[in-house]
DNA sequence: TGTACATCAGTGAACGCGCGTTCACTGATGTAC
DNA sequence: TGTACATCAGTGAACGCGCGTTCACTGATGTAC
């Protein structure tokens, strides 16, 4: 059967969206071509019509998280104080519902672990994705005047990734709550945003 | 053929030394039983004579990597000045040698991504070896006197974290080492050891 | 306008391969007598 | 002291299974005439 024009591209993000969520929730090594063709409606033998190999879904579907997760945080951030931008990003990164929902959060906790292991097409978009947050951190931390903003951009991401890694880690849940809030209270106040809470929740 | 009483016992630690080397290196998914047979010198049917699951195997493995990493560095911290054991240890976790030696470094970056697909047993004593770590980095920041030293040592433990993690998946040397000169300069700053160089080179 | 053909996204069976696990067997040494 | 037997760490073939990838085929629609 032939399809309209649009039809293809339409599977394709379909198939892109649920790998994106299936990787990030069971690592590369742990999710199937057919897993992700079954999810997305569709045959196995279908997905190489659309992806060269595995490694080139990987490298498509890491780029699809970053877009999916930061442009729109990215672009929301224009009008608003670059103080209220921050806390809101730090309290959404550092919630428990991050910590819970795997397959739509941060890809670097999610796939860095992958990283030495991946195409090098896949790694260089990881690499590149953390780049671009790291510089969007750092760009809000010019305007709030701190001193170096792009070294500390830089502990400010591995604070945020280390304190996600560690709390999916921990076995109890209070004890993971323990390390985001101790995390997110020590964070805001070495920025010197402390008592302050985001004046509205986060559209993500 | 029969072997001497210790021999098995001989065996048995070979295969833990083995696995605790491959399982970082390649993720749990990324290694098989046989691989670390072969490397043990054994043939992989040998397996289930001292394991009765690569998951009990994975369990055991992970106890025997923070063994083998933390507790020489805790009873070598015995006699030593605080700060200069603080100092010491925050050079080498944060250095181009740990980013690279995965095989080697320190167990949570290596597999906490693995965490929520672990075994029970498995998950609980990667919890219990963050937990040591963390309780053994908080009795140095109590002795520094610094306030909150558990509070703390969670944000400590998570910048140190994520700075390996976000290190290796960066694509580029130099970013890399970017990254983990940064978080070590603001991770002194903020504990206030700037300026203080480890005294000895660390003996592992 | 009506008919024949080309297109190509998706199907489903098949490929060789490595996985975790099982199991009958081996054979040098320790133990019983 | 000498002989017969039990032990059991390790061997290697086999099991069912899922993997990534390939490929001959389908059939509704667009295009050519």
């Amino acid at each position: 059967m032939r399809y309209p024009s649009e039809h293809k591209a339409q599977t394709r993000a379909k198939v892109l969206a649920e790998a994106s969520r299936a990787l990030r929730a069971n690592g590369v090594e742990g999710v199937s071509v057919k897993t992700i063709m079954d999810r997305a409606g569709l045959t196995h033998g279908g997905f190489y019509a659309h992806f060269a190999s595995k490694n080139d879904l990987v490298a498509h579907a890491i780029d699809h998280m970053f877009d999916e997760r930061y442009e729109r945080t990215l672009k929301g951030m224009a009008g608003k104080a670059p103080g209220d931008v921050l806390v809101r990003f730090i309290d959404s990164y550092l919630s428990m519902k991050h910590r819970d929902d795997v397959d739509v959060g941060c890809p670097i906790p999610a796939l860095a672990t992958d990283a030495p292991r991946l195409s090098t097409e896949a790694r260089d978009r990881l690499s590149a994705g953390a780049r671009r947050l790291r510089d969007g951190i750092a760009e809000v931390l010019a305007k709030l005047e701190q001193p170096s903003p792009d070294e500390l951009a830089v502990t400010v991401v591995s604070e945020l990734v280390g304190a996600i890694v560690t709390a999916r880690a921990a076995a109890d849940v209070r004890e993971a709550r323990r390390i985001l809030n101790a995390t997110k209270e020590g964070l805001k106040a070495r920025l010197g945003l402390s008592d302050r809470n985001a004046p509205l929740p986060l559209s993500h």
